[in-house]
DNA sequence: TAATATATGTTATGTTATAACATTGCAAAT
DNA sequence: ATTTGCAATGTTATAACATAACATATATTA
């Protein structure tokens, strides 16, 4: 459920899953995008693009500047490994990447953890709403906030 | 469909609602907040604040500053007025106001003409999915880009 | 090895949004 | 009528988010 934290294993799994799909489509997994992509998945929580740049530095003590930091996200994105939830201008790995065009989010206003809520049936939904209303969908932004089980039990 | 323009009856009808809604609730409709909301519904398309700001200057000939834009849309938003379209930084109109606490759109990339589209189907299924995944729902975001029937024929 | 393409470094600036404090104007309490 | 309080607005400054433009480096391949 939502405030599960990712253990190395599903990490590390995760780095190796785009390591792969990258290797086979050509795309340079280059060490920026690599630590970039590390970052927002240990992260856990959506990540703003100005704590990673902090990251970078601390990592690497060398100056690095925004649009480091916005070009691999670009990459990341384009390729399917990150989202951007744009009601809070952050970002969030993708653990399953390539295996779906849209990704749905809820986000929890408390403890900022999110889920991925990519069902069918919302896909279908929402596709039956662009159908209706003869609308061809490129992207969709769909990001539910509210709060988990857990806070909102307390 | 997407493409309709908003008519002066349409609009004047919108303004009369929400000054009538203000009045029994008690909200001040001032000339800052009623500006803004004029110049956001009859843009006819989602607008951004600093276009809504550049208009404010244009009106009043008066030296204007983002906070004023700023409050106003939070005063709209507040209370349903306009909605935020996260994913491209704009604000639209909300054409029935107090009807329904979420919104969703269509929003179209050539022609930058948007939709509501709340049918409660889509509500339904959101929700469902929200309490699948034993969430409470503060605040959704649903925003589907693409293109407009008129644009996608172009 | 030169030419090309891809990625990154760097500087500067553009865009979006808010903090903080001063001022105004109006309405209720004295 | 005067003070007090409050909601709204004015104003300055800056924070937060993002990209343009150009220089440099690195890798590929002709």
């Amino acid at each position: 459920m939502i405030k599960k934290e990712k253990s190395i294993t599903e990490l590390n799994a995760s780095i190796s899953r785009v390591d792969e799909i990258c290797r086979s489509n050509n795309l340079g997994f280059t060490d920026i995008r690599r630590q970039v992509f590390e970052i927002i998945i240990k992260n856990n929580k959506p990540i703003k693009a100005y704590e990673i740049l902090d990251e970078i530095r601390n990592i690497t003590n060398k100056p690095s500047h925004p649009p480091t930091v916005y070009r691999a996200i670009d990459f990341l994105i384009e390729n399917g490994f990150v989202h951007k939830l744009n009601s809070i201008n952050s970002f969030v790995g993708c653990f399953h990447p390539k295996t779906h065009e849209e990704c749905y989010f809820l986000i929890c206003k408390k403890c900022n953890l999110y889920q991925e809520c990519c069902d069918d049936s919302l896909k279908d939904r929402i596709s039956k709403t662009a159908v209706h209303n003869k609308f061809v969908i490129s992207n969709t932004t769909l990001e539910i906030e509210g709060h988990c089980l857990d806070c909102s039990q307390k």
